[in-house]
DNA sequence: CTGCCGATGTGACCTAAATCACGTCACGCA
DNA sequence: TGCGTGACGTGATTTAGGTCACATCGGCAG
């Protein structure tokens, strides 16, 4: 789980939250971070500890999780390479609200507590890099309540089909199989492959083994007023 | 809306926010906050609109609420004496994540966003703050995304019970019609009040006009793994 | 006292989606 | 070549909870 590989200043400039940073600075954080790899399905961190640390995605994809106590799981979101995650209980949160879990392989940067203190008693920026990814997180959460509240299970699948595309090829590709799709939404396999298999009599997505490529990803648009009562799904 | 009335000092104390604040800094806070006051049912700001002002509730309560397109309106929380809210767009968010709604007759201070900035440059202990606020917030939202996804109406109504119930008396009371109940819920009057009338038949509660009265709080407590399939509910 | 109105109670009904229970299909591998 | 295993497809059944349509009830202005 631990790897001792040093970490480059040159991989710690392909995190975006690093790239405004000068060299020397990038240089003392990346002594100071952790490497680290985990299997998928391995948990990284566990809803209800309390690890300060903050967490970067270098390779792979990481869930976050919410489980609650009846045993239904509700994922939050996943974070994909570059993606900073953690880091909740430094700022007088008694523990960690969620569970972050490998998806893939991934390999991980950690700023381990100690050094983030450090850092943020003498450096304001980081402080204000902070609050910046407070914020986006604090709307990400505002609009899964939002989704989770008032949208149907189809909208949802939808909606994180457009989210968790991989736009490399001229056509958004999902890598992920029913089961985990699944499981990010809140729901399970059966509902999202019977609404897959709609979605594919419609022309609008190709379902291949593990992955899902989106054919005419406009017609997976959120859901809106005009569109009443929807005929399809 | 508008009320020139200055404010005191000795009300801005009250804001636990600014329990522990110099003198002086109070002072020159309450010179520039400024107050209002808003009507039930009136809107405070917009989902999407970029306020970037400090809110603080001094009299009465403010629901917090998201709206899809559908017209579906998802409560996310209340905000009672002393609370605070609003100033999401200051670090670089878009927009407003959700919109604000005063619930009763409501006095709030608002610390504008010019002053917002300025205290913001001046005195690190203001960040440190926000950064304590959004992670509660954080905490919160992310409390809102598990009860959504996992748990029944039902126990979700118990939640909302115990947590805006009034502890003054011996015996707690929520202040909320089965209407506004249902609001915050994400839910309809129809459901709550069929589930109030199975706990008052169970002794748990006791319906009066426009409030409910817990007479066994203990009972509402939330969902467990150990009671496994209801019968009530 | 009367009429109005907002807050409740309650039954009948309907739909989304979870659950259960299978069958199929692709693919690696001994 | 057969077999195990993980991913996918699909019907039947069940259920929470939203929708509709009313009846009731308590307070209060005139």
């Amino acid at each position: 789980m631990i790897n001792t590989l040093p970490i480059k200043h040159s991989e710690l400039r392909e995190i975006p939250a690093f790239h405004d940073l000068p060299d020397e600075q990038t240089q003392s954080i990346a002594a100071v971070m952790v490497r680290r790899q985990y299997a998928p399905g391995q948990i990284i961190f566990m809803e209800g500890e309390q690890a300060g640390s903050l967490w970067f995605v270098f390779q792979g994809r990481v869930k976050i999780i919410k489980q609650s106590l009846n045993g239904r799981i509700q994922g939050l979101c996943l974070m994909n390479r570059g993606k900073c995650f953690g880091s909740c209980p430094l700022f007088d949160m008694k523990k960690n609200p969620a569970t972050a879990q490998a998806l893939d392989d991934v390999t991980l940067f950690v700023l381990p507590e100690e050094s983030l203190q450090q850092l943020k008693t003498r450096d304001a920026q980081l402080v204000k890099a902070l609050l910046h990814i407070y914020s986006q997180r604090l709307e990400h959460l505002a609009r899964v309540s939002e989704v989770l509240g008032s949208w149907t299970v189809s909208d949802r699948i939808n909606d994180c089909l457009l989210t968790y595309a991989k736009r490399d090829s001229d056509e958004p590709i999902v890598e992920l199989t029913h089961e985990k799709l699944a499981a990010l939404i809140g729901t399970v396999r059966e509902v999202v492959t019977r609404h897959l298999s709609l979605l594919e009599k419609e022309g609008v997505v190709r379902n291949e083994n593990g992955r899902i490529i989106l054919l005419n990803p406009n017609a997976l648009l959120p859901p809106c007023a005009c569109e009443d009562h929807k005929t399809s799904a």
